[in-house]
DNA sequence: CCGCGTGGTTTCCAACCGGAAACCGGCTAC
DNA sequence: GTAGCCGGTTTCCGGTTGGAAACCACGCGG
């Protein structure tokens, strides 16, 4: 069931730092993204997002546990076995989130060139 | 053409302290969305926004003037007669911001209750 | 001339954000 | 035993955000 995260959705996604579109936090966008196609592991999450820290990291899904969106899971096994999956909440916000995404995606080139007009005159 | 703006908005559109979708800064999305009614004096748009100071303001509209998402007019009149308004990018963002404005309005409950619940526990 | 409204700017400052780097406990594989 | 992976935490620190308050130039009304 969990498809596989391809590893270049850091570029397809647009960092934050760039799209002016927030959900809480700088990768919180990003990351109710990347739990679309399944319940993934922390190193995982980190592969697509390659700029994040592991405190960003926590800190984002944290906030994002907190709002009810996403839920931590520690399997069973020995191991450390923890993975962050969408609740219903979280999973509801995907349509609309990907359509304003798809708007940013869209309009990014003149989202770009205004920034770039913007800055030089 | 534009028709006026109702001074309770704040309520309904929620501050960005609450609200996680963000545009550009705190106040970002909830201008753009002011500004859908039609052009808006700067005095006109503290008024629904009614917690934002002068610098805060001009500060969020600065930033979407530098992402092409509204213009700035300065009338022809005499004195002082400054009005803002949505590019035509800034109008094609309003469907997907109103749709996921929407879904945080529908879902609002929950995401107080989760924050409440987590905040306690 | 005085004061007011408009549309800001400036200064100051506290809080928050977010990255770098080091560390850590539990488990496993060698 | 020791090296490594996993899933973090802790500390430190610089940059950004955003509010409060003061100030300001301009035009207008009286």
């Amino acid at each position: 069931m969990p498809t596989p995260l391809p590893p270049d959705l850091f570029d397809e996604l647009c960092p934050s730092t760039l799209n002016p579109v927030r959900v809480g936090d700088k990768w919180g966008a990003m990351i109710v993204r990347c739990l679309e196609g399944g319940p993934r592991r922390f190193s995982e999450l980190r592969v697509p997002l390659h700029g994040i820290t592991a405190k960003s990291l926590t800190t984002s899904l944290r906030r994002l546990q907190r709002d009810g969106l996403v839920s931590r899971n520690v399997g069973a096994g020995r191991s450390p076995q923890v993975t962050y999956e969408l609740t219903p909440l979280g999973r509801s916000m995907i349509e609309p989130l990907n359509d304003l995404c798809a708007w940013a995606a869209e309009h990014w080139d003149e989202l770009l060139d205004a920034r770039e007009a913007a800055d030089l005159g």
